[in-house]
DNA sequence: CGTTATGTGATTGTGTACAATATGATACTG
DNA sequence: CAGTATCATATTGTACACAATCACATAACG
């Protein structure tokens, strides 16, 4: 019982951790972003249609990119089609789908945030052995989590 | 300016890696705070709470402890309150001051925590020695980046 | 005592984040 | 072809997260 107790404290560690320091990462980011008007998850959402020229993904598309759901991006998608950053138009194809498309705006936006990496870069202060090192469990503490969410997602309850 | 646009793609790496994590932990947490009834910001107050029998701090306090600012706290704490667990009442020493304490309610929910941590622990699937280790980076990345802050807290700009 | 500075918390507005639900299109079935 | 299931996105509601601002109280100064 006080060993439970105690794990309450030692709990607060790792995930509080890395709870602050994704805040911290957030707060880093919104000087440098801000004079690209862009907010951190919409800067993460022109990197991803900055990596291809095509630069044609579908809300859904986007959404794994990011591990993020269409309520979060539908309005974030909004603001970048407002500010003349993207263009959402239907599939033609298949009605249901709406695509995310660069504007020139948009592409030119890119030169722009090139030196952005570098900047934050300076204020992260890893090198690169101990940022691999991190990017690395991060990542596999995500794998480990989403493992665990597979029986939520497909309802495979384990007892019935 | 080929190289620059590369770090493009490299810089999602680490940022967005922490982003993701924080995500997927506030995701995980959540089925297993339902039962309590509880978000996860919300269980981060708890824990502070928790952490002392006398269990009365006041809201900036608490805001230093979980580095969130009273604009993200106020309403938090206010949901508390309304479900019974915890109190609110100004400092009678400094009238300025509002100060939280747990209710028996509170206090008594504790117990049904005791076994999150544990809980969350086998989800995570990681080895204490590692876990210790991504901690550890992840508060020198805090620390680096609070650092990098208070030029602008403090509003002494480097140049002039 | 009036004035000003500072400090603490509340309020307001914008922007995520996600669950639950609604809507409409496509695919499958008989 | 009608009925059903499924899929992709939109909509709604709740809850953070934080910047900017407001309101008030204490403190410091003349």
């Amino acid at each position: 019982m006080a060993e439970d107790f105690a794990q309450l404290l030692l709990d607060r560690q790792l995930c509080f951790a890395v709870h602050a320091a994704s805040r911290a990462v957030v707060r880093a980011y919104a000087p440098v972003l801000a004079e690209l008007q862009l907010t951190y998850p919409q800067y993460l959402a022109m990197l991803v249609l900055w990596e291809d020229d095509a630069s044609v993904v579908s809300v859904g598309e986007l959404g794994e990119r990011l591990r993020l759901d269409s309520g979060t991006l539908t309005p974030l998608l909004k603001r970048l089609e407002l500010r003349g950053l993207v263009r959402r138009d239907r599939d033609p194809h298949d009605e249901r789908r709406v695509l995310i498309a660069l504007t020139a705006t948009g592409r030119a936006l890119r030169q722009r945030a090139a030196g952005v990496p570098c900047e934050m870069g300076a204020k992260f202060g890893f090198d690169e052995r101990r940022a691999h090192r991190l990017k690395a469990d991060l990542e596999q503490l995500v794998a480990a989590l989403d493992a665990d969410d597979i029986s939520v997602r497909r309802g495979s309850r384990p007892g019935t």
